[in-house]
RNA sequence: GGGCCUGUAGCUCAGCUGGUAGAGCGCACCCCUGAUAAGGGUGAGGUCGGUAGUUCGACUCUACCCAGGCCCA
């Protein structure tokens, strides 16, 4: 009650100051936010006050809702993306949480894998070959440590409120164990099997490379042209080629791979042309002939057939100098870029090749060793040459080329300038070759059927994602699930050193596992295998009693695949499976399908009941954002200038499964909504200072009409939002949220309340029903809008006088705005949807009427306004509301008696000005005692005087 | 090259099963100075990525093309 003790003398009502009198808004909450300071300060309090923890004592016992968290994985700091994704968790979890449910937040770290055992490998230069695995490992675990640290600070200062005192790391022993008990799942259940398969290969370092640890150079290969005699019956693939001596014609830069040689490919979709030349026929893609017949030095060569390349599937050629037939298949990875539309195939030295062999069933066959030098392999017909034995890769090339030469193969030759694959380390050529893995075999127990099942009974959000999986899970080759290298899970095999029998008995398997559980998976490289094995263990098959350990790890993906069993159980007050994953679009390759594997493979289905999509951060003009592009937005500068409250917004404020922009323009836009949600707040508050709930309220039934009609669009509003929280449809919320706050209530309802507000005395009627619904707004709209802006609701809150957090309440309900309200409600609420209608033409006539310069503040004006039917009637009914609802000084209405008449005329309003509420009245001054003042305003001062 | 996706005013978004486009913000101009590094009003902005089809009629259907994104190759 504030004016009493600032007027000057109740005695000397003439040196009343006024505008003491008028009931102002008052608020501690500030308009400028100063984010990025006061953000930390809210954080602080939340992990003194151990909020999350607070929320999991209040929640228990709710319905349970489990976003499980995709682990980011632990190396660099948070980019936008990863930002994004994080506080798109948050805004699920939030509102999960206030919509009643007990919504756990686990996040979780990918630990193990290349990219670290890379940094670390650079940071330790020479000292790593002195080093054994275990410190390696070391070396690795710390490095993951920092960056988790690190990105767990960043993830925080998002305002993400989780159990990051406690995350899942793949790297811990728990989880560990659970990884290599997976595989003994996957090996026992038949799915697991030991094959080969390329691999970019160093014969220097003898060891084998990842693709990031291969750096293209510019070198120079020989390339040749060889042919092959076709063997199966030329008339199959074109009448005209019967009788014929047909050939087909190959271009590779590899001669050294022609032993290896076992298919040629072919393009389906490609028209082939058989060529003349001399008394032979030779097999080239029509838009290649020119060009070979140049590099052969054919000078007229006649085509005697053309024919889609489908007609060589299944030919057989003649490999030109070994006893071996080689098979036509057909392959998309055919081009007509290079060479003659026939591609040599050695599935032992070539990604693709390998891929289109299997599909047809030929077996891997790789004659070079390890050292790169050539031996008698199995796998494949035909006796190798004795001169190559023994010889590497290198030496091999010419030599190739000679006997290829002497068997009259050899039609053309020359050195090609060409990007080649290198080793990062001795900067050598690399080479392809087949190497032992471990794969999980896609047919095995009808596993691709089986996931793709999986697949049909989640939900995609967006829909498409659920083809998208489809077709990769549907063409994805087995799950190569080992890897040559030291920093992850390792496979958990023996092998007896008499007879290579692997060893995988679960029990004994199983044990290893526990010792995971106990020492991490260090243990495996600390001990040997007689140390980790049970004394006398035998080999099934030759009864040895000696063993190695398997050398491989676990593909990374297999880790994080796994997180579903390591997490998702009672160690973590978790449940399988998972309500929701949610993470970029390259998860759709990665993290969705490694889990849905795992989850089919040994739960019986897809570990999580719906996945959703989170997009890629673009910046302002649609293009991915990259660091030498220098259009790269870090988070870190947004907080730092704007706080993470915009980010949260911006998050908020877009389309999430489709791909999202970035820009400072969008921040600009951003910042300027962020001003306009937090000064209605702040009004609220403002208007509310001397406004007690419990003993002011106004009964519901006593509302103004314009108070139940804002209270009932509110109620709407939150009916609506609700749902698009439980639809995870954010932007809608942040756009109708910030529609409502800018048109029906700033431009509106708040505008025309401004004369109620503060020129009535502060107990009357009036005043008080319009602050029980500006109450209900505030209370309304701080928890809606608690998920998204979870900071500016928290201040908002505490100004309320609330202590417990935000976060801890429950949504509002629609109800809580309309409670009370009478059966009338609804129909007098139409009425002021139509007044709002006659509001908006009235403001133009008003418009009209300022720049005529007729008046300036819409209060010097006095509307007339003519009506007939319909209108009249509603006019008629609100007479007396609308000055208010104008915000202008006078209205007269007139009944029209013509149909549709309606007519608005703007004049200078008549009387005299309030000095108190500016309005025009004719009763300015009828009370002696305060002569400037309107009747009205001078009953409101002398109740505020005299109580 | 393949799979999937995106392209509506400067920005972010609406536009259901086809009938020539909407909102908020921003912008311009004006008003207010009792939400004041605030508030209010009015107004100007779009060949709905392009082209060609289907149709009486397409932002909405089809094909192709262009630009961009993710994942493969």
């Amino acid at each position: 009650m504030v004016p009493w003790k600032l007027l000057p003398t109740m005695d000397d009502p003439q040196s009343v100051d006024l505008k003491q009198t008028v009931n102002l808004p008052k608020t501690a909450f500030s308009m400028k936010a100063n984010l990025p300071q006061t953000e930390p300060k809210t954080l602080a309090r939340w992990e003194k006050e151990r909020l999350y923890h607070q929320i999991r004592g209040i929640a228990a016992g709710r319905p349970r809702y489990i976003l499980h968290d995709g682990p980011p994985y632990a190396n660099g700091r948070i980019h936008l993306g990863t930002a994004f994704n994080k506080i798109l968790k948050d805004f699920i979890v939030k509102s999960k949480t206030m919509a009643g449910f007990d919504a756990p937040y686990v996040p979780g770290w990918d630990c193990h894998g290349l990219p670290i055992e890379i940094k670390v490998d650079s940071e330790l230069g020479a000292k790593k070959a002195q080093m054994s695995p275990v410190e390696i490992r070391r070396a690795c675990r710390q490095y993951a440590q920092k960056y988790v640290d690190l990105q767990r600070t960043d993830f925080k200062r998002l305002g993400v409120l989780g159990q990051w005192d406690d995350p899942y790391l793949t790297m811990s022993a728990q989880y560990q164990s659970v990884i290599a008990g997976a595989f003994v799942d996957f090996l026992e259940k038949g799915y697991v099997y030991k094959g080969l398969k390329p691999v970019h290969w160093c014969i220097k370092d003898r060891t084998a490379l990842a693709e990031a640890e291969v750096e293209y150079e510019n070198d120079t290969s020989p390339s040749i042209w060889v042919r092959f005699r076709l063997m199966s019956d030329a008339a199959a693939i074109d009448p005209a080629l019967a009788g014929r001596a047909v050939y087909g014609l190959i271009w590779t830069t590899t001669p050294w791979t022609m032993p290896a040689n076992v298919a040629i490919a072919f393009n389906p979709k490609f028209e082939y042309v058989a060529a003349e030349v001399g008394d032979a026929v030779y097999i080239v893609a029509g838009d290649l002939l020119q060009v070979t017949a140049e590099k052969c030095g054919w000078t007229e060569p006649r085509v005697v057939a053309k024919f889609a390349g489908a007609k060589l599937d299944r030919a057989v050629f003649r490999h030109p100098f070994l006893e071996r037939d080689s098979l036509g298949l057909l392959a998309d990875h055919v081009t007509l870029e290079q060479g003659t539309g026939a591609v040599h195939t050695a599935p032992g030295h070539g990604q693709e090749d390998y891929v289109s062999a299997r599909q047809y069933g030929i077996e891997v066959y790789c004659p070079v060793d390890a050292a790169g030098r050539f031996f008698h392999a199995t796998g494949a017909a035909g006796r190798l040459p004795e001169e190559l034995i023994g010889k590497t890769v290198w030496e091999a090339n010419p030599l190739v080329i000679e006997i290829l030469k002497a068997h009259g193969a050899l039609l053309a030759m020359e050195k090609l300038a060409h990007s080649y694959p290198h080793c990062w380390r001795c900067h050598r050529p690399v080479i392809f070759r087949a190497t032992e893995q471990w794969f999980i075999g896609m047919e095995r127990n009808d596993f691709r059927e089986h996931a793709l099942e999986a697949v049909r009974h989640t939900r995609w959000i967006p829909e498409w994602g659920q083809e998208r999986i489809s077709n990769m899970i549907a063409s994805r080759p087995d799950w190569c699930i080992s890897r040559q290298r030291v920093w992850g899970v390792p496979i958990i095999v023996f092998y007896c050193e008499g007879c290579r029998e692997p060893l995988t008995d679960r029990k004994i398997l199983d044990g290893i596992v526990l010792l995971f559980r106990e020492h991490t998976a260090d243990i495996w490289y600390e001990r040997t295998a007689a140390e980790l094995l049970p004394a006398g263990t035998r080999c099934g098959k030759c009864g040895g009693k000696e063993f190695n350990k398997e050398n491989d790890i676990l593909d990374v993906w297999f880790d994080s695949g796994s997180s579903h069993l390591a997490v998702l159980n009672q160690r973590f007050g978790l449940e399988w499976p998972a309500d929701m994953y949610i993470e970029g679009g390259d998860q759709y390759r990665g993290w969705f399908q490694s889990s849905l594997l795992v989850g089919t493979g040994l739960k019986g289905g897809a570990p999580f009941r719906a996945s959703a999509l989170s997009g890629w951060v673009l910046d302002g003009e649609g293009r991915a954002m990259h660091k030498s592009l220098g259009n790269a937005i870090e988070p870190e500068e947004v907080i730092k200038h704007h706080g993470a409250e915009i980010l949260r917004l911006w998050s908020a404020s877009v389309e999430f499964s489709e791909d999202v922009r970035l820009s400072e323009t969008i921040l600009t836009r951003l910042v300027d909504a962020y001003r306009k949600l937090r000064n209605t707040f702040r009004y609220l508050l403002g208007n509310l200072h001397d406004f007690d709930a419990r003993k002011d309220a106004t009964p519901a039934d006593q509302f103004q009409e314009i108070d139940q009609w804002i209270l009932v669009k509110a109620a709407d509003l939150v009916k609506n939002c609700r749902d698009w929280y439980n639809n995870y449809e954010f932007h809608k919320v942040f756009h109708n949220v910030y529609a409502f706050a800018t048109v029906d209530l700033s431009s509106v309802y708040l505008d025309v309340l401004k004369d109620r507000l503060y020129c009535s005395a502060p107990g009357w009627p009036a005043r008080r029903s319009a602050q029980t619904a500006l109450y209900r707004l505030l209370d309304a709209l701080v928890r809606l809008l608690a998920p998204i802006m979870s900071f500016t609701t928290e201040e908002v809150w505490t100004h309320m006088g609330r202590s417990a957090s935000v976060h801890m309440a429950l949504f509002p309900e629609p109800g809580e705005l309309t409670a009370g309200l009478g059966e009338g409600a609804s129909a007098c609420h139409d009425n002021w949807e139509r007044l709002m209608f006659v509001r908006g033409d009235v403001l133009k006539y008003l418009e009209a009427a300022r720049n005529e310069k007729l008046i300036g503040a819409p209060l010097e004006a006095r509307i007339m306004l003519t009506a007939s039917g319909e209108n009249a009637t509603l006019v008629d009914r609100y007479a007396a509301e609308l000055p208010a609802l104008f915000i202008v000084s006078q209205v007269e209405v007139k009944r029209a008696d013509a149909e549709g008449v309606w007519n608005v005329t703007v004049e200078r309003a008549a009387g005299q000005k309030c000095e108190r509420c500016w309005r025009y009245t004719t009763d300015t001054g009828a009370d002696s005692r305060y002569p400037t003042v309107c009747g009205r305003c001078a009953l409101a001062v002398d109740e505020m005087l005299h109580g």
